[in-house]
DNA sequence: ATTATTATTGATATTGATTATCATTATCAT
DNA sequence: ATGATAATGATAATCAATATCAATAATAAT
């Protein structure tokens, strides 16, 4: 079953989810700020994501003295809250790897960085269908698997 | 099925893949140079995704005089002539989303930026087994997808 | 309510990666 | 060999992200 759990920006409930945020932050020991009110009012509103330079615009409108270093401040703790994801844009991000001929995906081992191609993944034609029922029409995927390789593990088991 | 297509640095014919992107290099009009050679050497022959930096700390073993510039240069014809991935980072790039409880994936339109999340992926049982048959421990994966939202394929019709 | 503690803020400076410019050099078709 | 010009690398410029620090604001204690 695919379920859609978005909340954009019409939903009523958005100014609960900043609420929640609010509270969450409090419980957490940090304290509560107009800025930070500011910017969570940008992120917790936005139906896309943004960048941390349109989270600090958007924010400025009703927090003029606003301080970029702030909005980089604010995502770090509301990542560590698991509040927020980072999204990765096609074509940013810069590290280079050799491809393969034809549709692959990769594996990359977290600790040395040793990376495989692989192919044959069933889920591709599900892909078309989560898309679908989202009134999406799917252009592409991106697709990366983390863990340890062989050699990392068996490192690890040794100590 | 699952296939592994890698070629890591112990495999004989990482020099005919080098030799085969000089080729192609050549008959897309580009000049083979020196320090395009030293470029492609240290990439071919590599397991890991490399950084910019790295690939000219390690081209520069062999091509002393080599400039950083030109690894840039390199790696956008490389990225052109679809011979090599950019590969994204766990913690690198910058676009922030609000996340929601538990564990989803976001679909996003590549004209607006609008993005939904959903979940109840049937393929993620299928990542372990792709990593076990390539020998890894998996502990999380990546994955995104792209198209058009309802709205701009509507817009895109009208044109 | 007042005060004390200290987390937070934003101005400023710094770092570090990527891109732009341009005179010199090297490639390759002739 | 020669010439046209693609490619190079030194240098400068841009831009995002991070570090520093005195001033400020939020919260707890009184
Ligand atoms: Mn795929
Ligand atoms: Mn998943
Ligand atoms: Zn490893
Ligand atoms: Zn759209």
């Amino acid at each position: 079953m695919i379920i859609n759990i978005n909340n954009n920006m019409e939903n009523p409930n958005t100014v609960t989810i900043q609420k929640e945020w609010e509270r969450q932050l409090q419980q957490t020991g940090s304290r509560l700020t107009e800025p930070r009110r500011a910017i969570l009012k940008v992120i917790t509103e936005s139906d896309h994501p943004l960048t941390p330079i349109q989270i600090y615009d958007q924010a400025r409108q009703s927090e003029p003295y606003l301080g970029l270093v702030t909005v980089y401040r604010t995502i770090e703790i509301l990542e560590n809250l698991h509040l927020i994801d980072r999204i990765h844009n096609l074509g940013q991000c810069q590290t280079i790897f050799r491809g393969t001929s034809g549709h692959q995906h990769l594996l990359t081992c977290t600790q040395c960085g040793s990376s495989v191609h692989f192919e044959g993944l069933l889920a591709e034609a599900q892909f078309e269908e989560i898309a679908a029922f989202n009134g999406y029409k799917i252009s592409g995927h991106w697709l990366q698997l983390y863990g340890l390789c062989q050699q990392c593990l068996k490192e690890e088991h040794e100590n």
